[in-house]
DNA sequence: AATTCTTTCAACCGCAACAAT
DNA sequence: TATTGTTGCGGTTGAAAGAAT
């Protein structure tokens, strides 16, 4: 079944490279460039197939390559960038100039994985394990009314990035349909890669993406502070949660999304079960079933939902997020949990220490932290703040959406 | 010093997407 | 349209290095 293994032919050397086939390598390329990788083993007289020494290559031998330790910098961009990408390590690279993929994901599992789950963060849905964390009552219950609530965010996420995605290809394509002869392809060589609209080849419009996570920023903690019926915020009171992006969207969206249209999304979320669906309307159903199914990995937590009604009996809203200074905690915003956790872990060189600073009882037993609310919704803004400004500062070429 | 255990990371594998024919 | 070839990606493996006993 399948292709046979490229290297299977007889005589093709496997296992680590030396400096003298390295060698060969370099000089080949630098010559001559790669041309077609299935040929450049018999050129430069390497006993390997092609694939061995495209890795190499890519992974090892390029002059652009950064090796050495991760930067805080570095560290901090590769966490946040899984928290909204999962493993999508080359889409995660494009943001690490001189990094590879391999090593990102290399560093992922041995390090930074390995520290949240130490520190009770799932590396998965960049979540806090709550309970394992916090026992006291009003912990356990704040924990896991922000622990869902992160769930929601995540499953939103990877949402919006599929959606803000198909949007850029689209606009891209339809830009070539209309013939707009200003607009050249991205030529990138052999990239088999989708075509990515390039900065400087694109009109300067704004970005959906940005729009639609400022809007979610906008709409999360506005509707929850206006406690109207149909934000998130009482959403999740419901057993059925919908959150809905709307091209009509009300005037108090104007500053993120006035003059843009957004496609409706209607997240449909039943807490009460184990299913989850996404539903989308207007102009872009085609890639419903792969968006759905992104949905549904990440709404994989509802495997865990139960662990949550028991603090779930109060409302969502005006309860559960309400800090013991009687502070709302904006409901759009509750990565605040991410954002402590990962400012935590950044921080912290003894896990320990941390762990018994950031989620113990230091606290008195209040809910969260006392005067929290605000420094809450501070640090929850910076969070996106900065995803934003990754986003922003993404490279003309990045496969991120 | 010898052995065992743990960690790291380069390299491999299989699959999917895309291009070429 | 079907088939074949090429490339890129993410998961996994295993040898080497380092730490612990």
């Amino acid at each position: 079944m399948g292709r046979s293994p490229c290297c299977e032919k007889v005589g093709l050397k496997k296992g680590p490279w030396t400096p003298e086939e390295d060698q060969k390598l370099l000089a080949y390329i630098e010559e001559h460039g790669h041309g077609s990788w299935r040929a450049l083993p018999s050129k430069a007289g390497l006993q390997r197939c092609g694939k061995s020494c495209r890795l190499r290559w890519t992974n090892y031998l390029r002059p652009d390559i950064k090796r050495g330790k991760f930067s805080l910098q570095e560290e901090q961009t590769i966490i946040q960038l899984h928290a909204l990408l999962g493993n999508r390590w080359s889409a995660i690279a494009t943001h690490l100039p001189k990094r590879t993929d391999n090593e990102i994901k290399n560093y992922w599992n041995t390090h930074l994985k390995k520290r949240l789950t130490k520190m009770g963060i799932d590396p998965v849905t960049h979540k806090p394990k709550n309970d394992a964390l916090l026992s006291r009552d009003g912990q356990s219950k704040c924990a896991a009314n922000l622990s869902h609530m992160a769930q929601w965010e995540s499953a939103r996420l990877e949402a919006e990035a599929r959606l803000v995605r198909e949007s850029k290809l689209r606009s891209h394509s339809l830009q070539h349909q209309l013939g707009n002869s200003g607009f050249a392809p991205s030529s990138s060589s052999a990239s088999t890669s989708p075509p990515i609209l390039n900065k400087a080849d694109a009109p300067p419009m704004p970005s959906r993406s940005l729009d639609a996570l400022k809007a979610w920023n906008n709409v999360g903690w506005l509707r929850s502070n206006e406690g109207n019926g149909a934000g998130i915020a009482t959403g999740l009171e419901s057993p059925t949660s919908t959150l809905t992006f709307s091209e009509n969207a009300p005037p108090l969206l104007s500053s993120g999304l006035g003059e843009n249209t957004m496609p409706m999304i209607e997240f449909v979320g039943t807490s009460g079960s184990s299913e989850g669906a996404v539903k989308e309307e207007g102009d872009q159903q085609d890639y419903l079933p792969e968006y759905k199914d992104g949905m549904e990995n990440s709404m994989s937590f509802t495997s865990n939902l139960h662990d949550m009604t028991i603090s779930m009996e109060g409302t969502w809203a005006s309860e559960s997020l309400r800090t013991s200074s009687g502070a709302h905690v904006p409901v759009g915003d509750v990565n605040i949990a991410e954002e402590g956790f990962t400012s935590l872990l950044l921080n912290a060189n003894s896990d320990d220490r941390s762990l018994s600073e950031g989620g113990g009882e230091s606290n008195n037993g209040e809910v969260a932290s006392g005067s929290a609310g605000s420094d809450f919704y501070e640090d929850n803004k910076n969070y996106w703040n900065s995803i934003l400004n990754l986003v922003n500062s993404s490279p003309s070429d990045s496969p991120m959406f």
